[in-house]
DNA sequence: ATATATTTTTAGACTAACCTAAATTTTATC
DNA sequence: GATAAAATTTAGGTTAGTCTAAAAATATAT
């Protein structure tokens, strides 16, 4: 089991990872994410290279093992998870539950996880539009994703998530057929709005406004 | 601020307050309750006088100021908030909350703890049949409960609550069929043992120790 | 390529919370 | 009231995580 503080460190060398592309987060770096100072993060790494969760080799930066990769991101699927509750359940705004959510991601209980997110219905994003990890791990890469509305015309996508995730919002979804796993072709944009009109799969059309379409997440489809 | 593990102390010693009266908490029964040395006890301790939260003199043992007793008390109330809410809303089983609200209980944000009471519609008592207490520490009094063990032949009770809280003991209730809410009278103690044979609604008979009957509360049920 | 600046690591110390073993105080017993 | 037993505290040490200051390695600039 991980400390509390190594799950923070694992959570910061992968976020550094996402940005910075395929290059090793430098200790200097995971030192300001972190608000301590560098030589302590030389300590904290030698103990995670010694648990097997990064790979470090002096002066070199650190990268996550698969191991450590796993343990990091099963805290960002809490932490997002938790937002979603905080947000959805509890009527927080967005941009308080950070904080909170911060904290709430290291509770451990595998189960409790799978039932919360049972509970909030599986969402797929949190409330910040940022993807959630499923229970494997596996995470949508934010670069392969695009909002329908950026879609151009004649472009093919895959509903793979949406923004605003409200009761409304999928109520309305769902009345229009518009669902996960949906394939869909964006058959005309009006220029006037920016409304946008789609064919499914069957054949059948349906036209959404921009508003609609800004919301739902869609990974393009290349043929 | 306080650190989760001065928070734990202080339940520790409000808990051991509630057991026997009016009387100081002992440095040993205060490891015990915590699985940890008594040597330790008396660092903390310390820590915690200088704190304002205990009253201290050497070898006199413990009591909770003001200030510590509502530090534990907001514990104790964000404790039962969580388990309310794993088991209404995440259908976890009473019996199985115990240690993830171990953890949750420590989170610290006032307005979390105040919507996730508004969530739960105010509940008064949490799964074992434990009272809230309320957002300014005013809890209800368990003089109107008596344990089991003290009702004697003939008298009616139904189960508001236990004494044990620990899985085993709940698991155990659950195969008997002892639930809260569960009516039931008294059919017969049995001098020997102190072991009890109690009637449900239902007409069915049970013969349970004094080591159960000792530990579930009842409401005595006047007719 | 050498000197300088930056980054990173090491060395040595600190705090919180814990431990064992020994010393002290309180309580119980005769 | 002396003495044995039990409870409690002290002394000294450990580990996790942090720090500062100095040393070592790497990167940059002329």
């Amino acid at each position: 089991m991980n400390s509390y503080t190594e799950e923070n460190y694992l959570k910061a060398i992968y976020s550094l990872a996402q940005k910075s592309e395929n290059k090793g987060a430098s200790t200097n770096a995971i030192a300001t994410a972190l608000a301590t100072k560098a030589s302590s993060v030389t300590d904290m790494v030698k103990k995670l290279a010694e648990k097997k969760l990064v790979n470090y080799k002096k002066y070199q930066g650190v990268t996550l093992t698969e191991k450590g990769k796993s343990v990091a991101v099963n805290i960002i699927r809490k932490h997002r998870l938790w937002e979603v509750f905080l947000v959805d359940k509890l009527n927080f705004k967005w941009d308080e539950v950070h904080d909170i959510a911060e904290q709430l991601e290291h509770i451990k209980s595998p189960e409790l996880t799978q039932r919360l997110d049972q509970f909030l219905d599986f969402p797929k994003f949190d409330p910040h539009g940022d993807p959630i990890p499923d229970a494997e791990g596996n995470i949508l890469n934010h670069a392969e994703m695009n909002l329908l509305s950026e879609l151009k015309q004649g472009e093919k996508g895959v509903v793979v998530g949406v923004k605003d995730s409200s009761s409304g919002f999928l109520q309305h979804l769902e009345n229009q057929n518009l669902m996960l796993g949906t394939k869909l072709i964006v058959a005309q944009i009006f220029e006037y709005d920016q409304s946008m009109n789609i064919e499914f799969a069957d054949g059948n059309h349906i036209t959404i406004s921009q508003q609609v379409s800004h919301n739902v997440c869609v990974k393009k489809e290349i043929d």
